[in-house]
RNA sequence: GGCGGCAUAGCCAAGUGGUAAGGCAAGGGUCUGCAAAACCCUCAUUCCCCGGUUCAAAUCCGGGUGCCGCCUCCA
């Protein structure tokens, strides 16, 4: 069994080779930090996340990076408008963006690097491209000689002449062809700038992702990975700034997420349409916005609305619940000795279809149903009189595996009951013993109304948050 | 004008040639002191429409309709 992936590149769902074995170099690109992510910038930091985490669960050392665009047009606006100088304000959403991700159990990459601090790389970047042919000074900027290049257009498989056609294609008096793309941006008065051969600027956007790329990873790379609307001009222009220095492919497997609409349409800034992680979380358990986000698939489209989080939110609560029985129902089980019985194959069964879909173009939405399975057939074990400690271990085991890929939580922290609480639960207990059920549905009232739900099992009674 | 995606139950969503996963919601039942949780049953003879290929199509081919996206900053 291996892993096979839908590869941009080629329009086609193709065996993963690494190109080192055992190891997986990939770049996701990162926001632009001018603001709070919304759940559309989320979504490829949940999804490669999972993408991540399945490599590594599958023994791939992954080595992972994701940049931030810290310097750029949007940010020099932001700043002016808030009166804060650009550092101010791509460090408060640098950190606003991990505050966020990590709510949605998005690891940190091995390297998250700025604009700002790649700058000799760029710039050395920009000037080998020069000495190539393949890009101009241009009156202070200098431009990609995009003609020059003759794969132009492989990823989005555009036809150069075509795009010429689109009438959205700025020209611009300094460019030699409308379809030449911007490396680096003389500086308006006023504005942040660094020194450079070409005088007082900053980068154009595409090219700090292939300077990154080069310096942390290398020429090519296993897999390039981002919103679908990076495919072109961004990727695009990627590929054309690199391997027009390197002549290498720049990378072996280009992975695109779909977008978040919402009412069917994108989430988008100039829509106005969208919500930020910042705000939902403030309203649905950010575990609850990460399951919906990978209980589907990646490249699928998803719509977001309120109704369908409530719908994810019983979804999990379900299995939630389960992983929470297994665990009490543990603390009263002996392990009997037995070992190898059908509730293991069982268990199996349902792991390796879980990887089976996930090897599948990390097909989450299957793999979510085979967790679905999984607890399924927990609760079943959970019904029988007796339960084997190795076995209600095995499913806890299977669960925590099948999270950890998915990036899900099944276990609340729980906090201690203070000894109120405690005491009216074990002045339940006697109540119940003496069939006092008037006292002790009084009591099952009071704790609801502290939000505290009760369940009796054969195995004594235990208790959540509600 | 070019390129691409999608259309499956009340809702969400897999499935890309072998006879419709999974979840949410709903209804009925079992268990329970009552609940909760759980379990069982019911819930698409059918996959936007029309043709075609095939022993066999939601899946392939042709045509049509509708929605969405990219070609401009965008995840």
């Amino acid at each position: 069994m291996s892993i096979k992936m839908y590869n941009t590149l080629t329009r086609k769902i193709e065996q993963f080779k690494p190109l080192e074995e055992g190891k997986v170099k990939m770049y996701v690109c990162g926001p632009t930090v001018y603001n709070y992510i919304h759940i559309g910038n989320a979504r490829p930091a949940v999804v490669f996340d999972m993408v991540r985490r399945y490599l590594e669960y599958r023994g791939y050392d992954v080595e992972y990076i994701s940049n931030f665009t810290d310097v750029d047009d949007k940010i020099i606006k932001a700043a002016n408008e808030m009166g804060e100088d650009v550092k101010t304000i791509s460090e408060k959403f640098i950190k606003a963006y991990h505050e966020d991700t990590g709510a949605l159990g998005v690891k940190t990459a091995d390297k998250h690097p700025t604009v700002t601090e790649t700058m000799p790389e760029i710039i050395s970047f920009i000037e080998r491209l020069v000495d190539k042919g393949y890009a101009y000074e241009s009156q202070g900027d200098v431009y990609f000689r995009t003609r020059k290049f003759d794969d132009y257009g492989k990823l989005s498989h555009q036809s150069i002449d075509d795009l010429q056609l689109g009438t959205r294609i700025e020209v611009g008096e300094k460019k030699e062809d409308p379809l030449d793309f911007v490396l680096w941006k003389s500086a308006k008065p006023g504005e942040i700038y660094w020194n450079s051969p070409w005088g007082n600027g900053r980068p154009g956007w595409h090219i700090e992702c292939s300077a990154m790329v080069k310096k942390y990873l290398g020429d090519t790379i296993d897999i390039h990975a981002g919103g679908q609307d990076l495919s072109f001009p961004h990727h695009e222009n990627e590929i054309a700034q690199s391997e027009a220095l390197n002549e290498k492919q720049m990378a072996n497997y280009w992975l695109h997420n779909g977008y978040i609409n919402i009412d069917n349409e994108k989430m988008s800034k100039s829509l106005g349409n969208f919500i930020l992680v910042h705000d939902i979380i403030k309203k649905f358990d950010p575990n609850v916005v990460r399951f919906f986000i990978v209980n589907a698939h990646y490249r699928s489209p998803i719509n977001f609305s309120d109704e369908l989080l409530n719908s994810s939110e019983n979804g999990l609560e379900r299995i939630k619940t389960t992983y929470a029985n297994l665990q009490h129902r543990l603390d009263e089980t002996a392990n009997l000795g037995e070992e190898k019985d059908k509730w293991i194959d069982e268990i199996d069964s349902h792991h390796d279809a879980f990887i089976k879909e996930m090897d599948n173009d990390f097909n989450s939405a299957n793999a979510v149903a085979a967790l679905f399975e999984l607890v399924k057939t927990a609760n079943l074990y959970l019904r029988e009189k007796h339960t084997q400690k190795s076995v209600l271990e095995y499913f806890l085991k299977r669960m925590d595996d099948m999270a950890y890929v998915l990036g899900i939580k099944l276990i609340e922290e729980k906090e201690l009951l203070d000894d109120e609480i405690d005491g009216l639960i074990q002045e339940r207990i006697e109540a119940r013993k003496n069939r006092d059920f008037a006292r002790a549905d009084e009591i099952r009232d009071l704790l609801k109304d502290r939000n505290i739900i009760l369940e009796d099992t054969p195995q004594g009674t235990r208790w959540k948050r509600g």
